[in-house]
DNA sequence: TTGACAAATGCAACTGAGTTGCATTATATT
DNA sequence: AATATAATGCAACTCAGTTGCATTTGTCAA
């Protein structure tokens, strides 16, 4: 349902001519989020960080998203609660499908093209559109 | 650009044949999230209350909003921030077009149909899709 | 290899939105 | 007026996310 994920070493090494430097936080977040199929709170990369014998403090994580959102890498979502959940940037743009009972999020490609409603949008209003986000929820197969 | 707003007057009078009471907080917080345009966050209910002469604990206006929302009287929205916000429910289902320069609200009526797409999404995934929520965001002809 | 500089880190203290428990008050009904 | 229960206010709490600052680490040039 994804578009080709684009690999940490390409994200790693355009950072690093850049000026960034590789250090063992950055590696390490690129790698969860690139192995997630769902978007990812803070507090699930930091235990999954540990898990993987790479702790960090919280507030290294959070600049470190923050750094990433800035550079267009990884993409902010919400799902209704107070948690921001993160997510590796695919090429292909989608939306969320949310079940509301267990809370598992599988990605839903929409053919039907909203760049075309931008478009629309910003002639009728004069905003100049940056970006849009589109949830859906409801309740998965396993918990009706 | 809205449909007809329910009046106040109906919502009151629904929830008291129901056995709830008619109280200052709750006609003035009905009243507040009707002569807004836009969706407003507890902060900014309370400070609207309080210049009407009306102040509520912020503990009476976080359970009156989730009462209302259980009623399906109020929708809950998200726009990227912390914050929750929360807007009367209108008859016309509308998105948002939100301006991250100065933080500006306008509704967006979008008549490409999402609906369409919700019915091809259950069918395709097994959901029972019970809503959805879309924000345009983009810098308004003010801030450009 | 080493020294220097900027990037990155960790810690502690803080902010502020939202929640909970409980005793009290207000509203509707009889 | 008495009663039942919906609604309220207060204080204390939770917890995601932020800030300031001193320290460490990665990179690169000499």
């Amino acid at each position: 349902m994804h578009g080709a994920v684009k690999v940490p070493k390409d994200v790693i090494d355009g950072l690093r001519t850049q000026g960034f430097k590789l250090t063992n936080a950055r590696r390490a977040i690129v790698e969860v989020l690139c192995a997630r199929s769902m978007p990812v709170s803070v507090a699930e990369l930091i235990a999954e960080l540990a898990k993987r014998g790479a702790r960090a403090d919280k507030t290294t994580v959070y600049r470190e998203i923050l750094f990433m959102q800035e550079r267009g890498i990884v993409d902010q979502v919400q799902f209704g609660d107070r948690v921001k959940r993160y997510e590796f940037r695919d090429d292909g743009h989608h939306h969320h499908l949310v079940c509301v009972e267990c809370g598992v999020v599988v990605d839903v490609p929409l053919e039907n093209d909203l760049e075309a409603a931008e478009k629309v949008i910003e002639r009728k209003t004069g905003y100049a559109i940056t970006r849009h986000s589109l949830e859906f929820f409801g309740v998965c197969p396993d918990c009706r």
